[in-house]
RNA sequence: GGUCGAUUAGCUCAGUGGUAGAGCACUGCAUUGACAUUGCAGGGGUCACAAGUUCGAACCUUGUAUCGACCA
């Protein structure tokens, strides 16, 4: 006999264990068997997991066990990746709070060393949390972005595409963020609502020129008009003014029509130094908002930079890596003098050169951005080219309101990165990009040709509108951590004018060396030879070819440039050509997006490779098509001869929390998976809930929700509750509000289902046989059969069209509310009975259903079915290897259910109506059967002693006629009379039935208004209306009795 | 501003043209019988609003309101 009840810590954990054990993970590789595969999106090396996660792989887990049951060959593919910002980050942190050196002091190797120790002792904390949540991935084939394997396909695939001109490197905006001091990608991005400020500055016009400036309001009539000698700005970021390359009014703007093409002054900097830039139109600029004219700063924003590139407009960068006003270059004085001719015409320039240029003043180099731009804005207001306004806050009527700046408070959109937490920094930066444009074309056809398909499918207008707007995508990542750049630097042959070296070749332009004062040579800037190989020693290989003698790899900078720049200079013989491999690391998407074919052993040609590839499903979030699912798809199309990675995407929800705000650990309002497996103390629930606030100071209002909401905290529910709970949410919606309630509610049902399976025991239940259903002989047996099947295809089918909230309610209910409450009831007189053929036969029919139940929600409910399943006989084999139940498919037995129909529906009728009239719950009374028909009577005289039980009757018996004053129900053509004339009121029981006439009267005028409707009955269905009829006449036949029996009641 | 989505019971959510549902909460009754993590019975919804299409609308169309997400 098992335990009372199921304690999800004794077995959950057990079981999981033998599973692994076992290798029931592992795929079949029968070669009979249809393939299936689900790629996990790998979660990341430092992560832990959340509600999000939870959800995610409880859907792959399902469809994993859902298809091995069906007798695929399943492999679910888990890892890892990378995550290289998140990961240096950890590491980096640790480093400092042991007192360690910091990266930069410690060398990139030994860096590198400690964040593969941190990996192997306390990465990964993700996939045991995976195990607890049951997750049947083929763990024995988990991979990690970094595995030796996965960087060969990283490195053939980046120079695959570098040969096709597909990767390149350029100098474009990018995210910057200054406290990594890497790029980083858009998804690392949170634009957020802030409050900002714009500030209102005048650009004095060249020479004192001046201008009429008309403003109008809708109807043409002018409201102001004045003589100006400047240019009004608006800027919330007044620092980037230093790197303004022109202002921008919108072609149709009358108001600037007579200064356009005119040079306008940067109102700040050393007076004498003051730069000049033209005033130009452009599209962007919004007349109607601000002044309606617009500073372009083209490295430093990204609308300003498409501006600039459209009016081919220098981009002067001003800050540093570290989001520092730049300190390097010539002198203000000098720069300033340089941009003015450029600015004016009368010098060339070219991207190089602008990058060199170091435009911010002395005054304000190596300030920090935010600093610079207070010191901008005072330098500027006290000058005087500040837009005064008078100041509102003056009441005095007496006096004039003093002037003061025009600063508007206003909310401002400002990216943050969301490791780092600080505002990112579009910066003009030297970077690998891939072609995403041309890659995307291919993906954009295989979703139009329905080679993959989304579900819910309107996520492919995200997916559409995103390719087709793709920009190039950023690869290259400053960071330690990932996968080098497999792109090695040479010196490059300029000319073969300059002279030669001792090899008769030239190497640099030696216009760029120069010789310090101390003697050594400083090589300013050089242009660089790339190669680009999968290996060191292809790359080197590659160098000497090109150069035609040796060359030896260099792993700094300065050492590159002093050797090369000896070496060419024919210096120092004894130097060979150096070669240095790019510092940079790749985005870690970029191994991500080779997932569904790396981790099958590409390049190699491999069975997993041959049978896994494409996979069926990717399961994710919607913010995730951007991100896996195009990359996934671009690459997988570009490297596997066109065939896409997976054959559906599903999209699922986001999880938030019960009241739909995003869980975030800064808010408070978390929901920890584990915490719902395992349990937690009301005390420990909020003392993690109010650590790691954003605003520490809401520390009380957290802790009190938390107690308020949550007075015992969580109890231990289990992993099954929570999938179950996930799986019965999980609907083709945009989001889940998660509410605990519900995982209390699921974790009940399994509850349910284990103490039905212990009462099958009590019974001896012959567990582990078979059933044939064509030889059963019990009524009461072939219906449940057949409701198991019903079920079973019901719960298939929904699972195929990923409806997990159809399949989780068809379970529940069948379980449930059919077989636990009905079934089981209705088997407990045969089987307390003497009747030793009835009983052998409902003992295995209720203990082979229990088993098929089992099944059933196994995909679900894994831990406590498969307990279950050990417990219940002697078995060897494991429940998540069976098969799938209702295969063979199709018993179904319609006199059965009619039979039983019947059954369940005269109990209900007595229950409802004693409950109706008061009689005690525990009272048995008499009752008898009126009218009834000859296969009522039959049914009667097969199901009359269970009626009685369930209905509590003293007595149940066909009669001819009704006992004066009882109380009366009608089922089908017959009326239930019971006989409690002694126990009830006529009043009252006339008012009963009165509101049930009442109620039904609604119906029928409702239905034959319907059917009176000649509209209706000539254009609706006609089993609608035949449907509608056979209603009417049942009702009228209810009515008919029902007022017999009133009638009776009021004579007397 | 653009795009997408939401609005159904007290709460969290299903429901895509024909009798409005689930979990939790609520009310009454029931406790030696598998299960109180329970059973039986019940209450509770002008399906945001308006107009339209239709024999018939929670569902389709249009508009309005409110809320949200993403993009700019």
């Amino acid at each position: 006999m098992i335990d009372q009840r199921f304690d999800p810590k004794a077995h959950e954990q057990r079981i999981y264990q033998r599973w692994e054990e076992a290798g029931c993970f592992k795929p079949s590789m029968d070669t009979a068997a249809e393939p299936y595969a689900i790629m996990i999106p790998p979660p990341n090396v430092t992560g832990s997991l959340h509600m999000g996660h939870a959800l995610n792989n409880t859907i792959q887990d399902i469809l994993c066990r859902f298809e091995r049951m069906r007798g695929k060959n399943v492999r679910w593919q888990p890892g890892m990746d990378h995550a290289g910002i998140a990961t240096q980050m950890v590491v980096e942190r640790k480093l400092a709070a042991s007192g360690n050196q910091d990266r930069r002091s410690m060398g990139r190797d030994a860096f590198v060393e400690k964040v593969w120790e941190w990996k192997e002792e306390s990465g990964g904390t993700i996939l045991n949390q995976l195990k607890r949540l049951g997750a049947s991935c083929d763990w024995e084939n988990t991979k990690f972005t970094l595995d030796p394997e996965m960087n060969t396909a990283v490195n053939k695939v980046f120079v695959d595409l570098y040969n096709e001109g597909l990767i390149y490197r350029a100098k474009r905006l990018v995210n910057w963020d200054p406290h990594f001091q890497t790029a980083i990608s858009n998804l690392e991005v949170e634009n957020k609502e802030v409050d900002g400020h714009m500030w209102h500055f005048k650009y004095p016009l060249a020479d004192g020129q001046t201008y009429t400036y008309v403003e109008k309001d809708e109807d043409g009539t002018v409201t102001l008009e004045e003589t100006r000698d400047y240019i009004s700005i608006a800027t919330t970021r007044p620092e980037t003014m230093l790197g303004d390359g022109a202002v921008a009014v919108h072609p149709s703007d009358e108001r600037y029509a007579p200064i356009i093409g005119k040079l306008c002054e940067i109102p700040v900097g050393p007076k004498e130094h003051r730069r000049l830039i033209p005033i130009i139109t452009d599209e962007y600029p919004d007349p109607d908002f601000g002044s309606g004219a617009v500073k372009i700063t083209g490295a430093h924003d990204f609308n300003d930079y498409q501006v600039a590139k459209r009016g081919n407009i220098p981009m002067y960068a001003l800050m540093d890596e570290k989001g520092f006003m730049r300190a390097d270059g010539q002198s203000y004085a000098d720069e300033a003098e340089i941009a003015q001719r450029i600015a004016e015409g009368k010098e060339d320039f070219d991207e190089a050169k602008i990058a060199a240029m170091n435009l911010v003043p002395e005054a304000y180099r190596g300030l920090e951005r935010f600093e610079a731009r207070k010191a901008v804005i005072a330098d500027i207001t006290s000058e005087g080219n500040a837009v005064m306004i008078a100041d509102p806050k003056h009441k005095d009527a007496e006096t004039e309101a003093p002037l003061i700046p025009l600063v508007e408070n206003k909310k401002i959109m400002q990216p943050f990165g969301d490791r780092s937490g600080v505002v990112i920094e579009p910066m003009l930066t030297d970077q690998w990009f891939v072609d995403a444009e041309t890659l995307a074309k291919p993906a954009i056809e295989a979703v139009r040709e329905g080679r993959t398909k989304f579900v819910p499918e309107n996520w492919d207008r995200t997916y559409y509108n995103w390719m087709e707007n793709i920009e190039p995508w950023c690869i290259s990542r400053q960071l330690w951590w990932g996968h080098r750049i497999p792109v090695w630097y040479g010196p490059e042959i300029v000319s073969a004018e300059l002279g030669k070296n001792e090899f008769g070749l030239d190497f640099i332009d030696r216009t760029k060396v120069e010789t310090t004062s101390a003697g050594d040579l400083r090589v300013m800037q050089m242009h660089k030879r790339v190669f680009c190989a999968e290996t060191p020693e292809a790359a080197k290989q590659a160098a000497e070819d090109y150069f035609g003698c040796e060359v030896v790899f260099v792993q700094e900078e300065l050492e590159f440039r002093e050797r090369a720049a000896a070496f060419s200079l024919g210096l120092a013989k004894e130097y060979k050509v150096p070669i240095l491999q790019d510092e940079d690391v790749l985005d870690t998407w970029f191994s991500s997006g080779l997932w569904p074919f790396s981790t099958q052993g590409w390049p190699e040609e491999t069975d997993g490779l041959n049978a896994f590839y494409p996979g069926a499903t990717l399961v994710t979030a919607f913010d995730i098509i951007f991100f896996w699912v195009a990359r996934m798809m671009m690459l997988g199309i570009k490297f596997m001869d066109g065939e896409v990675p997976f054959k559906d995407v599903y999209i699922h929800a986001i999880v938030r929390d019960e009241s739909g705000k995003k869980m975030s650990k800064s808010e408070g309002n978390v929901v920890d998976p584990v915490d719902l497996i395992d349990g937690i103390e009301i005390d420990e629930l909020v003392k993690k809930r109010t650590t790691g606030l954003r605003q520490p100071e809401k520390a009380p209002q957290v802790e009190k929700a938390t107690r308020n909401r949550y007075p015992q905290g969580f109890d231990a529910y289990g992993a099954d509750a929570l999938r179950f709970t996930l799986a019965a949410m999980a609907t083709k919606g945009r989001d889940i509000n998660l509410s605990v309630d519900r995982v209390a509610g699921y974790r009940n049902f399994g509850s349910k289902l284990w103490s039905a399976t212990r009462f099958a025991q009590m019974y001896e239940a012959t567990f582990g046989a078979s059933v044939n259903p064509e030889t059963l002989r019990l009524a009461l047996n072939q219906w449940i059969v057949g409701e198991l099947y019903k079920c079973c295809e019901q719960v298939s089918e929904a699972i195929e069209d990923y409806r997990f909230n159809d399949a989780a309610d068809a379970a529940y209910h069948f379980v449930w509310d059919v077989f636990c409450d009905w079934y089981l009831e209705l088997s407990k007189p045969i089987l307390q009975g003497d009747d030793g053929a009835e009983k052998d036969e409902t003992r295995l029919v209720l203990a082979w259903t229990l088993e098929q139940i089992f099944a059933l929600l196994h995909p679900f409910m894994p831990f406590i079915t498969e307990t279950l399943w050990e417990q219940t006989a002697d078995r060897t084999d494991f429940l998540m290897l069976q098969s799938w139940p209702g295969l063979a498919k199709g018993y179904s037995n319609t006199a059965a259910a009619d039979e039983l129909g019947w059954v369940l529906k005269t109990i209900s009728q007595v229950r409802s109506t004693r409950a109706d009239v008061n009689v005690p719950a525990g009272a048995k009374v008499p009752a008898s059967l009126v009218g009834a028909n000859a296969e009522t009577v039959r049914r009667l005289a097969a199901h009359g002693d269970v009626i009685q039980r369930l209905a509590r009757l003293e007595k149940l018996e066909i009669a001819e006629q009704a006992a004066p004053g009882s109380v009366k129900t009608v089922v089908d053509e017959a009326t239930i009379v019971l006989e409690i004339a002694d126990l009830i009121d006529a009043g009252e029981e006339i008012a009963r039935l009165d509101k049930q006439l009442r109620k039904l009267g609604g119906e029928i005028t409702g239905l034959e208004k319907r059917l009176g409707n000649e509209a209706f009955v000539a254009k609706a269905p006609p089993e609608v209306v035949a449907e509608q009829r056979e209603r009417l006449k049942e009702l009228g036949s209810t009515r008919e009795k029902l007022s017999a029996a009133r009638d009776q009641l009021a004579t007397l």
